[in-house]
Order: structure tokens, then C-alpha cells, then sequence
DNA sequence: GCAGAGATTCTCT
DNA sequence: GAGAATCTCTGCC
């Protein structure tokens, strides 16, 4: 599919990747799903991302690559995947943090070693699709074994706080967590949404 | 060369 | 709700 929009907003890409369709093929094998959650870390100005001031480290190198650029970071054991967003002068991405499992569940369980709780969170999607740091970092979406392509459409996409960040100053006000509401898979708060009532 | 932190997950209380 | 597990990279000695 056309991934230009990721090139310009990374707020309004983080959006719009909501529901697309998530596939990756390892070993052979074909896991996919729908997008349900991801965050926005807008790059040079946001002191929640890895590239805060313009930081450039082996690390996060894969952030100052152009739109369409797959960054994996490993931390605790874990991956997390990235999408990046706009070009190389903005170093800003979009994370994905759950999906809706929809083939190769079997797959992702045996990766997993349990049968719930596959892919509602970064680095338990990550694990069930089979995403490895050695393998797909600095590749390239949909020129590769990750691919998205149009899905489903959010009814409602609810705003909240990032997750895990909480040592960040201003930038833990920042709404820039999307969820699909009413999607059970979905990472599970430790801390209260901003929106939690529902009110616009 | 080593201490410490980090966009996490799991288990136990 | 707290604490451990676990891995890579940065920063400082």
C-alpha cells in the first residue's frame, strides 16, 4: 500500500495506522493482526523519544532514516517495534504497542509459550510475530517480512498519556497514546487514561 | 571496565 | 502494588 502518510504528521500517521493490517512472515510462517494501540514519540522536541535534542546513538540511528523504516529496540529482554514517520531531518516514529490477533495464532502461542495475552503490549506482539532486533531492524516496511496493508476502520480512537515514561517531565502530559475503543487487546493501563470518562 | 537506566513482562502478595 | 528477570547501550571512572 502507499505509505505517504507517514511522510508528513507523525501524530496524524500514528492515527491512521490504527487498524491496518500487520503481517509478518519468519520461518515461513504468517502472522498478522489489527492494529489496536500505538504512540507517537515526536522526535527531536519530545523528551519522552529516544532522539530527545537531536540524541543520535547506535540505538536509535534507525529513527533518522526516512518514512517506511522499521526500528526494533531491545529493552528488559524485550523488543519493541517502530514505525519511523517523515524524513531524515525529523527523527520522529510511531510505536506499536498491541494488535488484534487474525492469522497464525497457533504460531504466536508457541512463540509466546501461553495461549492469551499474545499481542496486547510492545514486547508481547513483538515475540508472537516473531520480530528480532538481529533481523528486522532498519528495514523497510512492505520491502520485507513486515507488511501493512489497509484493514479495519476505529469506530472511536480514544486519546491518553503514554505508558511507561513517567520519569519525563511535561512530556508524560502529552496525549499521544491511540487506542480503538472498546478493543479488549489493548496494553493495560498502570496509569489512569487522561480521557478515561469519555468526554471530548 | 563497570554501574545504571530503560517506550517491559510476569509472578506473587 | 511491588519486585525480579533480563539485555543492550551510554556515561563515567
Amino acid at each position: 500500500m502507499d505509505l505517504s502518510f507517514m511522510e508528513d504528521d507523525t501524530l496524524a500517521a500514528a492515527k491512521a495506522l490504527l487498524g491496518k493490517k500487520l503481517t509478518t512472515i519468519v520461518d515461513g510462517t504468517t502472522t498478522s493482526g489489527y492494529i489496536t494501540e500505538v504512540e507517537a514519540y515526536l522526535g527531536i522536541h519530545d523528551k519522552a523519544a529516544h532522539a530527545f535534542g537531536g540524541r543520535r546513538t547506535k540505538k536509535n540511528e534507525m529513527m533518522f532514516r526516512d518514512y517506511g523504516t522499521i526500528y526494533v529496540y531491545t529493552m528488559h529482554g524485550h523488543h519493541c517495534m517502530n514505525f519511523i514517520t517523515r524524513d531524515q531531518e525529523s527523527p520522529e516514529g510511531v510505536l506499536i504497542r498491541a494488535i488484534e490477533p487474525l492469522e497464525g495464532i497457533d504460531v504466536m502461542q508457541e512463540r509466546r509459550g501461553r495461549t492469551d495475552h499474545l499481542t496486547d503490549g510492545p514486547g508481547k506482539l513483538t515475540k508472537s510475530l516473531g520480530v528480532k532486533r538481529d533481523l528486522h531492524n532498519g528495514l523497510k516496511l512492505n520491502e520485507g517480512p513486515i507488511l501493512i496493508e489497509a484493514g479495519r476502520s476505529p469506530e472511536v480512537i480514544l486519546e491518553s498519556k503514554r505508558i511507561g515514561i513517567a520519569n519525563k517531565e511535561e512530556a508524560v502530559d502529552y496525549l499521544y497514546r491511540f487506542t480503538v475503543k472498546g478493543n479488549p487487546y489493548v496494553s493495560k493501563d498502570r496509569v489512569k487514561p487522561a480521557q478515561q470518562l469519555g468526554w471530548l
